[in-house]
DNA sequence: AGCACGCCGACT
DNA sequence: GTCGGCGTGCTC
């Protein structure tokens, strides 16, 4: 045997083999590479990462040798290496986890000969079609994003309206990128599976002439061979445009330019398991490290690349305080694009950088083609609920409002974040309310096919005839989900009678569209396409349909009960709320002639809370000032860091015992950065028990993240340690939450 | 995470 | 007498 290797393979951080594992080989393997090496009794694929110049602390007899490098494939870049160390680092995990999990599933399977029979398929040629000349004209805020965004080299925060024509701006960048070197490589982030076909539909047609093979996916929605090729080609550099959820953001890009993040404050950017990395702020680190070479050497088959610069683009209507604060401090660049396409002829020049613009919802690839969409900002209406007859769900005057829209043949749209028809069950004699057995939580009455749901761990049960505790018949549900508000506008809306005179049993045709109704495949598009076709009068949903659809002809968009996320614990539920009422008004007032009328109504017991103030006037950057105010106030993100420990255990106080007694264990050892971190002690997590398992939570402070970051790293033995211990050996599992979303 | 080994109940 | 339950422990 002539050399060492270090290799990662997949172990977990929870296991006793974290780092590097040595083997032998006859010839060194460049790091990056990725071979089959022997592990117990398995054959796994690792990732050579570094050349050992001896066994170090390990008998030399005690290594095994790797079996096979999959020299088919260059290794992995160095910038990826380090993309995938600083994860694993910055996200307490192994660097063997996070590059396996990095890789194509397939990949690890494939043998190598199978690999090299994949390789040796023929590439699709590139087509010589002409580029598409006959663009848009870019309206007067887009060229001067696009040229400021030119002009500079810091992260880039695009604030734009919805309408406003985003999706130019990606395209136009992305288009500059790819003209600039034959090799140059883009990577597209969405935040949902089914945003992206679209949005490939778009660049596609736009890159016609890169030829198709150019324009790859890269989501988990892909079947594992798709997947594989997708990554393949990327890797290759064959892909020129990669198009992807928050996955991509690991895909090998040999020759990245440009990285862009379209919605970047959607929290789908975050990964909720195994490593819990924040997609958008890789996207940042990654988009710095592609810039700044490292000095190590790249292997023979770069060495000729040209050095460049890799910019990122992130775009939102209502971005993340983080990267808004991120842009007041001058550490990202902001772009500001306040105006709808078309909006009022052009004539008014945007507002300056950082001012206080009037903006409208959010996400919304509008189409700029023609300057069909005179769709100003509507009209918010708030109705104060302490005004309106007790307990009644849907206001008066909103419901005439409604009524009206109905009578003139135009759509409405209701928000009701609660799916199925009543969030509790209960008897009204002897106070049984539907607990799920085995979470702390109610069990949601579905009367469609008459079960009761946890909506948390699955468990389904036929509603009962009578009160299961007491016998009793008068057992009835209390407060609405979609379902029942559903069956209650229905009610509600009875006498109404369209313009076509349709005769009263041709009664007001609602819909209703959320988790339940688009469970099928395809449920959801032929449910939109139905709206389309003006076949509903009033849609009723969930959240789901404020995301991304572009409806015509709905001229009035109400919330019904949003109150919930102004007391929130959740610290970040108003910016969630905020958001979602952007991106919800952004979905009435996009028809031509109907936009002056377009109403936003918001039922609410708390109408002078500032964050309808700001929300009237579509006022964003007012919005973020004042919580951002709060936030600095209360030393929380992006004003301080966190990160939550969590654990599960049959028992609770197994849970918080573990957590206190590795918080304890800190505190005696005076770890590094232990004199800037706070840890508060474990307390139940919001939904106790799920599924029989009790959670437990600690939050770790600290107003310096390097300080953080250092306490955690050392932490993370004395957490192992403290699991080893006898009264907690019933703990089934913990993990660590950096920058967590919700506290 | 896999995949062993390891010691106690109902089956050919 | 074995098949198999998942508890504990190791993987260069």
């Amino acid at each position: 045997m002539s050399c060492w290797l270090g290799v990662v393979v997949a172990t977990p951080a929870h296991s006793n083999v974290a780092g590097a594992l040595t083997y032998a080989c006859e010839s060194p393997l460049a790091p990056g590479t990725l071979v089959r090496v022997p592990l117990g009794k398995r054959e796994v694929l690792g990732v050579v990462w570094e050349v050992l110049p001896d066994s170090g602390d390990l008998q030399p007899a005690q290594a095994r040798a790797v079996l096979g490098a999959l020299d088919g494939l260059a290794p992995l870049s160095e910038t990826w290496r380090r993309l995938v160390a600083f994860t694993a680092s910055y996200y307490q995990r192994s660097i063997g986890e996070v590059a396996l999990a990095a890789l194509p599933p397939q990949l690890r399977e494939l043998s190598t000969v199978q690999l090299a029979r994949r390789l040796k398929r023929p590439l699709a040629a590139f087509p010589d079609t002409p580029e598409t000349t006959d663009l848009i004209a870019l309206s007067p805020e887009q060229a001067r994003a696009i040229a400021e965004f030119d002009a500079d080299t810091r992260p880039a925060l695009l604030f734009g309206a919805t309408g406003s024509g985003k999706t130019e701006v990606y395209l136009r960048a992305a288009a500059r990128v790819l003209a600039q070197a034959p090799t140059a490589q883009v990577l597209v982030m969405v935040p949902e599976i089914n945003l992206t076909p679209q949005l490939q539909a778009r660049f596609e047609e736009r890159f016609a002439h890169l030829g198709k093979a150019q324009v790859v996916a890269l989501h988990s929605g892909l079947t594992p061979a798709q997947r594989l090729k997708s990554w393949l080609a990327a890797h290759a550099g064959q892909a020129r445009l990669v198009l992807g959820t928050r996955m991509a953001i690991f895909a090998s890009l040999p020759n990245l330019r440009l990285i862009v993040v379209d919605e970047e404050h959607d929290p789908s950017y975050k990964q909720q398991e195994g490593a819990r990395y924040s997609a958008r702020d890789l996207a940042v680190y990654r988009a710095m490290i592609e810039s700044s070479p490292g000095h190590a050497a790249e292997s023979v088959e770069h060495a000729g690349k040209p050095a460049g610069i890799c910019r990122v683009l992130l775009g939102s209507a209502t971005p993340s305080l983080e990267s808004w604060q991120a842009t007041v401090t001058g550490r990202y660049q902001r772009l500001t694009m306040a105006e709808r396409i078309g909006a009022s002829d052009g004539s008014t020049a945007g507002p300056p950088q950082g001012g206080t613009a009037p903006s409208g919802g959010s996400d919304g690839h509008a189409v700029p083609s023609v300057g069909a969409i005179h769709g100003s900002l509507p009209k918010v209406r708030l109705v104060d609920m302490s005004h309106q007859p007790k307990r009644c769900t849907i206001a008066p005057p909103l419901l005439d409002a409604i009524a009206q829209r109905i009578a003139r043949g135009e759509q409405s749209l209701i928000f009701l974040n609660r799916r199925g028809y009543a969030p509790v069950l209960a008897c009204h004699d002897c106070g049984w309310k539907s607990e799920c057995p085995h979470c702390s939580a109610y069990r949601v009455f579905h009367k469609l096919d008459r079960t009761l749901r946890c909506h948390h761990c699955g468990f389904t049960e036929r509603v009962p005839r009578a009160c299961p505790s007491c016998g009793n018949i008068d057992i009835a549900p209390i407060g609405k989900g979609t379902e029942r508000l559903e069956e209650h506008i229905a009610e509600l809306l009875a006498g109404v009678t369209r313009p076509d005179g349709s005769p009263l049993h041709n009664s007001v045709r609602i819909a209703r569209i959320d988790a339940d109704t688009t469970r099928l495949k395809g449920a959801l598009e032929s449910q939109l396409a139905s709206v389309h076709a003006r076949e509903v009068d009033v849609l009723v949903g969930t959240q789901m349909i404020a995301k991304g659809h572009d409806f015509r002809h709905i001229t009035l968009v109400a919330a019904i009960n949003p109150d919930g996320a102004l007391f929130s614990s959740d610290f970040r539920a108003p910016e969630r709320l905020f958001g979602l009422l952007m991106q919800a008004a952004g979905r009435a007032g996009r028809d031509a002639e109907r936009g002056e009328a377009s109403e936003m109504w918001v039922q609410t017991f708390h109408p002078q809370h500032p964050l309808f103030a700001a929300l009237k006037k579509h006022d964003y950057p007012a919005f973020a000032a004042q919580e951002l105010k709060e936030r600095e106030a209360a030393g929380m993100s992006p004003f301080g860091f966190s990160a939550l420990v969590r654990a599960e255990a049959r028992d609770q106080a197994v849970a918080q015992g573990f957590l206190n007694a590795a918080a304890a264990a800190a505190q005696a050892q005076q770890l590094p950065g232990g004199e800037a971190v706070t840890p508060y002690p474990a307390v139940p997590m919001t939904i106790q028990r799920v599924a029989n398992i009790e959670r437990a939570q600690m939050l770790v402070e600290s107003p310096s993240r390097a300080a953080l970051q250092r306490f955690l790293a050392a932490w993370q033995p004395l957490l192992h340690q403290t699991r080893q211990e006898a009264e907690f050996k019933s703990l089934i599992r913990w993990a660590i939450d950096v920058d967590p979303l919700a506290i």
